[in-house]
DNA sequence: AATTATGTTATAGTATGCCTATAACAAAAG
DNA sequence: CTTTTGTTATAGGCATACTATAACATAATT
């Protein structure tokens, strides 16, 4: 799995990190079981400090996106707290489509671009 | 329209500003022609710094969300950028599904979600 | 058994961004 | 004329992001 940053980006390095593995895990691009790099070796290859890669790890592991062993570093999204999960992208969603109301998106323009992320998703 | 920070949360403030006066308009708290008070008395209100609401006023005015007139001091959301807003809703919207496909949040239930927080919006 | 790679933790330095505090200015409102 | 407005400038305190070393116990490799 590619992993790229944008070092001109106003979003932190460990952000666009945890973003682009979300997304990796959701577009099934690592599955579950699969390894992702250690943190040394992400850290190289990218050409950012360690400490940034397990900064990032940390928090994906405290939010339950994956489980870091010693000797699989496993990648295991399994905390499956879907209640919280469920009010926390509402409470996102609510700032984001409130933005887009204001520049006259309509709910189906919303309910379109749903549809057509969710298809990137090879199912 | 009533304004709360909170001062204990990780999102700065001026970002807490632009949120809400964003979902005022899109819940049309706020409509085409009214005006938000000014940047001392709105800082005064508040108890936070001038700058700090000024740096507010002056993003949502370069997003085109106000406009900021000297004698109205008005707040129209004209600046109609409607395909721009759409690719930047789409960039926001593929970090936030891919959390929630984590999570196994399905597609219906996203598409609920939407529909509650249109049914927000007083028509 | 010895070496290497792993995650984790600690400390410290630099840079950037956020918030505040004053101050000043021209333009509009009272 | 006085007050309020938006705007701009400077400066300090503070938190966070990123980096640089270093050290440690544990697991994998040889």
């Amino acid at each position: 799995m590619l992993i790229e940053i944008d070092f001109n980006s106003d979003e932190a390095i460990y952000v666009q990190l945890q973003n682009q593995i979300i997304m990796g895990i959701a577009m099934n691009l690592i599955q579950e079981g699969d390894s992702l790099p250690s943190v040394r070796q992400l850290a190289n290859t990218v050409g950012i400090n360690m400490h940034t890669v397990n900064k990032a790890y940390s928090i994906l592991r405290q939010e339950g996106f994956i489980q870091l062993d010693r000797r699989k570093g496993a990648v295991i999204a399994i905390d499956m707290d879907k209640a919280r999960a469920l009010l926390e992208m509402k409470e996102q969603l609510r700032v984001l489509l409130a933005r887009g109301r204001c520049k006259n998106i309509s709910e189906e323009e919303v309910h379109v671009l749903v549809n057509e992320i969710y298809n990137e998703y090879g199912r």
